[in-house]
DNA sequence: CGAGTCTATAAGTAAGCACTTACTTACGGG
DNA sequence: CCCGTAAGTAAGTGCTTACTTATAGACTCG
């Protein structure tokens, strides 16, 4: 929660993430964006720190972007020890919690930014990629045998992973098909630890 | 495409559909949707239709819903016949098109559904859950052995191939990963298969 | 104290928005 | 042939929007 205290740029990057994060861009106003940072709505004093609407979603993101917490913090909280369908497990939860973690990264992805290409391109490199990367690798080192493509398998776990947590979000934290977390990561453990 | 001939009612609807998906519902105006619909943009001929812009919303989710193609027919296109993992890679296939097929529908769910209970709940019921439930017995009936649960498995299968078509959906085609559709869903096939 | 800078606000402006009203045209049935 | 209805448009209404300008308080450093 950001207060008055706070320097008035990162109350206003705080406040304006979550409302498009929750409202979508477009549908967000500066006014609102104004109140929610504790100046007073309409006045405008959003734009002694930032030059425009769209100048502000860039902030946004590349903020998120950079306060991402490191990639190996999520993939080393796995430890080296126990099954891999336990490794698995484990980092399968952390990245619900990273997903969780850059939730109005990921909303803002999917919902705002297919209109504009450079700021995908940033998101595509420096999280999507940089996370899929990162996944494949650690399949390649921790899991036995391994003769399906490593970067294919990483592609199928993100994308149930990711899917999950959409629809979690989207339906306000109820997933739609009734399959609770638990079950959910079970069962996806058991069909990568399984695979060939 | 609609033409001019068409009823006017379904042209509105078309190009409704079309910007709603390709820009999301705020951002498009009334005007774009009367000039891509042959009416003159602006003049409010669109009113003469539909009561207001929510209720043009409702009533495009309510035809793609309606107009939906049947589950059974891209469940039973893959066939009897072949080996398990080339059926579930003619479903998973099918699946893609299907994505593909009801695009609009989809773009809208994760975009601009969050703030709408009411056609979120229909959204569920008509399209997510039917789709999910098919798929689940289509597992039961289906696959040999069977020891995780078919509810979960469809969970894990649908997420996967939701979240590359989203994600390829967004980056206007090209998957951002570099996982081609067919590695994709060869690896997808395998996995699946190979699950207890 | 006092000059300069940072921060905020009051009060706008011009444009864009969903939506309305009044009027015209086209057309099919009695 | 006229009347009722459907379809369309010109011209607005009132409101909201992103953004601006002018002004004033508060803080830092001399």
């Amino acid at each position: 929660m950001p207060t008055r205290s706070d320097a008035p740029r990162e109350r206003i990057l705080a406040a304006a993430s979550d409302l498009f994060g929750r409202q979508g861009y477009s549908p967000t106003t500066i006014a609102q964006i104004e109140q929610a940072a504790g100046l007073s709505p309409g006045a405008g004093g959003l734009y002694r720190h930032f030059g425009s609407k769209r100048d502000l979603l860039e902030q946004v993101l590349t903020r998120q972007l950079d306060e991402g917490p490191d990639l190996g913090a999520f993939l080393s909280s796995a430890g080296d020890s126990g099954s891999y369908r336990d490794q698995l497990l484990a980092v399968a939860r952390a990245a619900l919690r990273r997903l969780e973690h850059e939730r109005d990264l990921n909303r803002l992805l999917v919902r705002d930014l297919s209109a504009a290409p450079e700021l995908l391109a940033l998101v595509r490199d420096r999280e999507l990629r940089t996370v899929h990367r990162g996944l494949t690798r650690w399949l390649e080192q921790h899991r036995p045998g391994g003769r399906l493509p490593a970067a294919e398998v990483a592609t199928v776990l993100m994308g149930a992973l990711s899917h999950y947590w959409i629809l979690a979000d989207v339906f306000g934290g109820e997933h739609p098909f009734g399959v609770s977390e638990e079950e959910f990561l079970g069962t996806l453990a058991e069909m990568a630890a399984a695979a060939p």
